[in-house]
DNA sequence: TCTCTATCCATAGGCTTTCTAAGTATAGAA
DNA sequence: TTCTATACTTAGAAAGCCTATGGATAGAGA
């Protein structure tokens, strides 16, 4: 999360790893660091999330990964998405999109 | 919460619930129905979240409540935002906002 | 009258997820 | 050699939402 009292990242952050990792594969640190620069820092991943996250995606088979080198000479897991993971990032989309859209006539609402 | 797999409400229902709060005194369930109608059903908000949510929120001194009478003749507890719980409200409004600007920039990121 | 539905409050127990915190390890810069 | 950034892992705590259940009453309809 970040520092916004709120516990708001709770449920999105599948979404977001989804979503950062829809345009190729990433290893987990990888995918934290584009998060954050994404956001312009104003959301940080910890890695306390990141991991178990990456673990409990890839049991449920929305992502693959396989460990290769990076640029950096290190050894890293690499994750990309499943067919399986193109359908959840699908859907978890529109239902993002449909649960904002109702917060928004809450907030609206008067 | 609703039907909308993601676990999206946790972290919303507090900022959800002040708001419903702020146009003035609701008793419990009154809350849970305003919201349910202002998203069309989007949104449902489980008695059992809902209650403790509002205990929560009182503890923390954000609302206050009353025993009234509503009226369907029945013994209600009216809850009302608090001074503290409007700061709370304005706080969670921003902090809901720069919330959906960041997921925004990941989810156009490419 | 009796029954059923909608209204209204309350709470226990479980489940999931996130965070804090700690540990391990290596590449490269200083 | 030391420090920093990179990179992965996991244990334990904390928090919040949901399911399920319980109880109680007003009013409509049969």
């Amino acid at each position: 999360m970040g520092k916004h009292g709120l516990d708001l990242l709770r449920g999105t952050l599948d979404l977001l790893v989804l979503k950062t990792l829809a345009t190729g594969g990433l290893h987990g640190y990888a995918v934290a660091k584009k998060i954050q620069e994404a956001t312009d820092s104003m959301l940080t991943v910890e890695e306390g999330s990141l991991y178990p996250a990456l673990y409990r995606m890839e049991r449920r088979g929305w992502i693959e990964s396989a460990w290769t080198v990076s640029d950096t000479k290190r050894r890293v897991k690499c994750y990309s998405l499943t067919s399986a993971g193109r359908e959840q990032l699908d859907g978890e989309l529109s239902t993002w999109g449909e649960f904002t859209t109702a917060v928004g006539k809450v907030l609206e609402a008067r």
